[in-house]
DNA sequence: GCCGGGATTTGATCTGAGTCAATTTTCGAA
DNA sequence: TTCGAAAATTGACTCAGATCAAATCCCGGC
């Protein structure tokens, strides 16, 4: 992980921009849709941030980042909640696209949190709409992203809306594995859960405690294996998608 | 309500499809994006369907509908649950658009089921598709609708996840005014709830006996007003936003 | 390697919503 | 207008998960 030699070549022969070149997420992000010239001239808009594990970005109306690449790190997409109360309405991970509120007025912020560091790239809103305008392959995916970020919202809304307390849990532990696609997560290959218990909690809509337990319990039914808090060293897939419900 | 006379006519002077021109929600739907002449073409490739209470339409892989317009009636877009076990992840009504699995292996199905009586003005995905490629007015609303929903699902996940019996029921007696929008709900304007008490339990992720409770606790403090089970007579909408949590 | 503080686990208890079980209401059909 | 079935309400009791309260673990900094 992380040697990134030999820069793509765009089919038209033209190549990439630098900074696009070494991107970890050229082709898996939106702009995969692009063709070398295309993305010169998206890069010419962008720009590059850094967040540090805590900091946050709030997203609404204006100046505020509106479009943005996930190129590296794990982010939460948060909603809601003066008193203690968050819901984690979405889990940010590299080749993410962030932003969609569109012209509809933001009512309410959503705020977007670094779990680790975390690299955007953001673009203007109003340079990116005008880019969408221009390239119909661009806007298809956006479409096509949206789209299946809805139908992930769906489901997940039927985790916190039906799903038992195991349930959420095996569910969570399946989608992380799914995100991480570790080659399958088959035998010994593992990887990390992105998220402490907290953070899972709001995620699925329960407590601490409670996350932690369905988590011993898991463990002690053998269907995954643990190192540690966070690493998984092996889970049993069937047993998971079977604990997961529906 | 129902008489239409006068059809529109489209700023290029040329007038729409007959079907179109009668139809409740020639601007307010997506079709609201297009000219005479496309929509004329759109509606070459659509085609009409009814359905009573209680009858469903799977979305899935193929022949199923895909895209829809909602042009008269109300229903319920349902996920999950061989068991008991239903989540409705949507309330449809009249403007509001179906369909988007767009390319995605569209693993498990949606139903709709239909609560009143439903008129759907159906597209059929390719030729759909076809003038989605050519007329980028109806791609952007599309998209424009589509953020639309996501923020809602995730509004929705903040209430299954985090929002007591209580909120839950005000939030949604809240969002059913809204969409309703009988000119305010203010004074004894009044509204029908759209659904039966077992259908809202399977929109906020309670049990009938738990709506019914609160929506009597909701009663008993003056929030509402009701009369029979269906009918909001009037509702106090700050109280209501008050009651309903963030 | 040692230390310290936050994260996690575990235990005991409480409670909001679910479940089970009658009524009572509502509303459409005759 | 009456009737009957489905829907809604209400009540009693249960339970999954929340809350409160200790341990214990773990990892980074020294």
């Amino acid at each position: 992980m992380g040697h990134v030699h030999a820069p793509d070549t765009a089919p038209d022969g033209a190549s990439d921009p630098a900074v696009c070149a070494a991107c970890a997420v050229r082709n898996s992000s939106l702009c995969g849709a692009l063709s070398s010239e295309e993305l010169a001239e998206l890069n010419a808009i962008s720009h590059r941030k850094s967040l540090k594990p805590g900091q946050v970005h709030v997203i609404e109306g204006d100046q505020a980042l509106d479009f943005a690449n996930v190129t590296q790190g794990v982010a939460k997409l948060l909603r809601g909640a003066e008193d203690g109360r968050q819901q984690i309405v979405g889990l940010l991970m590299p080749s993410d696209f962030i932003g969609g509120t569109m012209r509809t007025e933001a009512d309410e912020p959503y705020t977007i949190e670094a779990v680790s560091d975390l690299e955007l790239c953001i673009f203007p809103r109003d340079g990116f709409q005008a880019l969408l305008d221009r390239y119909p392959a661009l806007e298809r995916k956006l479409l096509e992203r949206t789209l299946n970020e809805l139908q992930l919202a769906r489901d997940w809304m039927v985790l916190l809306g039906r799903k038992t307390a195991r349930e959420r849990v095996a569910t969570f532990v399946l989608h992380v594995a799914g995100k991480m696609r570790n080659h399958g997560c088959h035998g010994a290959i593992g990887f990390d859960l992105p998220l402490g218990r907290g953070d899972i909690a709001d995620h699925i809509g329960l407590t601490i405690e409670t996350v932690s337990r369905q988590i011993t319990q898991l463990r002690k039914d053998g269907i995954i294996d643990m190192q540690g808090a966070r690493h998984v060293l092996s889970c049993d897939m069937d047993a998971l998608r079977d604990a997961s419900g529906f």
